[in-house]
DNA sequence: AATGAAATCGACCAGCA
DNA sequence: TGCTGGTCGATTTCATT
């Protein structure tokens, strides 16, 4: 199913995804695996790019954006458009995530800033992309994040499907 | 606004949220400051919780997750129960991220799974949580997620009002 | 795949502007 | 408060098994 990933491997991957801002000996230690083995596996996992990167996540509340918002999108069907009408609504400040859809709306965008007047400037600029047709937005009172990350927040059968061979 | 932040900071946030992964040097000569400097920098960013916490990405196409869905779930309203509802739909497997809304739809769920049998189950613990009273889902065809960070999807007037005093 | 030794890098401290 | 330079401990790398 994908690069041989073991056990160990989903072990390591649930720690440092959750926090890597610690020391390579105290996700040994949890492992019981001396400090070059959890080195050698991670390093593994970045050259097989199943860890993608390591980065530091910013907390938005921090920089006062406070300000979410779901816009759905419909477009005027044209052939092959549609995937430049997504990247154009990504480029804009603001926008956090875009997702192609089946069905009667065509995007939905997931946007956060400070203000509803800045809002209100991120959907004009949504509505001025050729091709753009329709727009709905509704604000967002409450997000449920968790500390849910990729590895950890595997169905039983997904972590089965890994782990088999 | 915010715990004050200037633009060093700014660039420093943008640095390492698209990458932590290079050494301090390298983030010291890109803005040309000390590697003491930016060290000290990050570890108040840090103690003020402006950076949250420090995570490998994890890429979930490597682990098959392929299938990714938007779930809109309208509630039946009693009071205070709405929190509880987004909790309970978050901790289930596969579900990635919750929205509570303002609108006739009350939370909207972004679910990634391996398969689409996987995606049913996912939608029947959905509907069998007390208080949900209809779900529509529909499959996302694509994402647009770019390489792009809180810091650096700044509008520029949230940029501005983050600088001034 | 995993280890231990050697080189490199980051964390912390005292002090300074 | 913001920064420097130096020290110590941690991490990375590499030769070896």
């Amino acid at each position: 199913m994908c690069p041989d990933i073991d056990d160990i491997d989903l072990k390591i991957l649930q720690q440092i995804e959750a926090d890597f801002d610690v020391s390579l000996e105290t996700v040994a230690n949890k492992l019981d695996l001396s400090k070059s083995a959890v080195h050698y596996r991670i390093q593994k996992l970045k050259d097989e790019e199943i860890i993608n990167s390591v980065t530091a996540d910013v907390d938005p509340f921090a920089l006062g954006l406070e300000v979410v918002s779901l816009t759905d999108v419909s477009v005027t069907h044209r052939e092959g458009y549609s995937e430049n009408i997504g990247e154009e609504i990504m480029t804009i400040d603001g926008v956090e995530q875009v997702y192609y859809t089946m069905g009667d709306v065509d995007f939905v965008a997931v946007s956060r800033v400070q203000t509803r007047s800045q809002l209100n400037d991120l959907i004009e600029e949504v509505v001025a992309i050729d091709g753009v047709n329709e727009t709905s937005s509704k604000f967002v009172l409450e997000e449920f994040h968790g500390a849910r990350n990729i590895s950890a927040n595997l169905t039983q059968s997904g972590r089965d499907a890994i782990l088999d061979p």
